[in-house]
DNA sequence: TTATTATTCAAACGCTTGTTTCAAACCATA
DNA sequence: TATGGTTTGAAACAAGCGTTTGAATAATAA
């Protein structure tokens, strides 16, 4: 279990390294502290004393993780401005999806924003307002381009708009929410941690169904 | 907290009803025992003498809900069987979320296996058994029709009704795990009680996106 | 009725959790 | 080298959890 050989020698830095392991493997409330304290070579009570409580710790595994996932992973990836809507939504979805189901540090905040979105600690706010709002804002954006594209915008359209945003992040977050799942009714040639498949699957999915909604219209 | 005026008299009675509510409210885990009792006039002990611990109780909250909930909600809905995919599938879509988003007794057993899927337990195996794998099946079947149409099956042809399969479901699981973000970031005009509204978005664009991959190809 | 079994109940047990305590060790500065 | 604030550490604390105990009560059978 016990873990000291990490690069930072300061407790604070070790124990945000070890917390972010642990919060994102086993979520706030089934990791303890006495497995955080044990991987970063500390004692107990060092998580009081740095971070106030569990939750200070947890608070600042988040501030440190969003870091580096946006640092990492922005949602446009370094596209180009002048991208079309669809390539930009391809993109997106790209990103979200490393953003959850990829491997280290830039991935625990995709992790533990699935896991807040699923099953919210006190910390929801703060996580809706740094993270999950802004992404929100910008797959709008991109929804936004795509429906109303050459047609007037009804007032309906927000709602609409907003269904297909749930869609598409519903469609993402289910390979991390329900890997468990998957990995028990997956058939064979199915391999779970391939990301641009995936990716590839959910997108051309999500454009065929928006520009199904934009024809309108029945069934 | 005490709510003795159940309709049953036995113990084991009360004891499942007031699970069902527990487990279904909080899940598996943040529920206690405590409350379970609490709920039905009985004491701490009940639930050891009559079910041996709290994942009995959990088992057979989980066998009674199953029974309530096909009888209410068969996954077709009383569709007559020469249907087409198309109305199975919006059927099918509509069956599931009244299964997970309805009130009382029948919809206990969709919501236990949306924490399943999200945070499983140890009885994940059995409600795999019997429920998730048995439903999967059925929408698979669904959509090997609505894929091959006409086309010839190919080897991929697996994987991409598996893919399918999963972005109904996520789509459909989405708007019960993510309620809570749901209500931060819907505009006021969405109703996320809607279910009617909710499952004729999915199937609409659940439908457009199968036939979009049919017609297969690029972006 | 009596004997036997089934069920209820208050209390306590054992365990894990996050947190606190306070003395010892450390470390920079005068 | 002495001093004062910072950090560590082993131990204990308090609360909540599922579970067990064993006597009291209710229900059933002889």
């Amino acid at each position: 279990m016990e873990d000291i050989s990490k690069k930072t020698d300061d407790t604070k830095g070790r124990l945000i390294e070890a917390a972010g392991e642990v919060f994102a493997h086993h979520g706030f409330r089934s990791a303890t502290v006495r497995e955080i304290c044990s991987r970063a070579g500390a004692n107990v009570a060092a998580v009081n004393y740095h971070f106030r409580d569990k939750e200070g710790l947890y608070v600042a595994v988040l501030e440190h993780s969003l870091q580096s996932a946006t640092r990492k992973y922005p949602p446009d990836l370094g596209l180009r401005d002048q991208a079309t809507p669809e390539e930009k939504l391809r993109t997106f979805i790209h990103s979200f999806l490393l953003r959850i189901l990829g491997e280290g540090v830039p991935a625990w905040h995709g992790k533990l924003m699935a896991r807040e979105i699923a099953d919210p600690t006190d910390a929801l706010g703060r996580v809706v307002q740094s993270s999950i709002r802004p992404l929100h804002m910008y797959l709008a954006s991109i929804l936004s381009d795509l429906l109303k594209e050459g047609k007037p915008a009804e007032g309906e359209e927000r709602d609409v708009i907003f269904l297909c945003a749930m869609s598409i992040v519903g469609q993402c977050l289910q390979h991390f929410t329900g890997r468990r799942v998957i990995a028990a009714l997956r058939p064979k040639s199915f391999n779970p941690a391939d990301i641009e498949r995936i990716a590839d699957h959910i997108t051309r999915f999500s454009l065929a169904g928006i520009r199904g909604l934009r024809a309108g219209g029945s069934l």
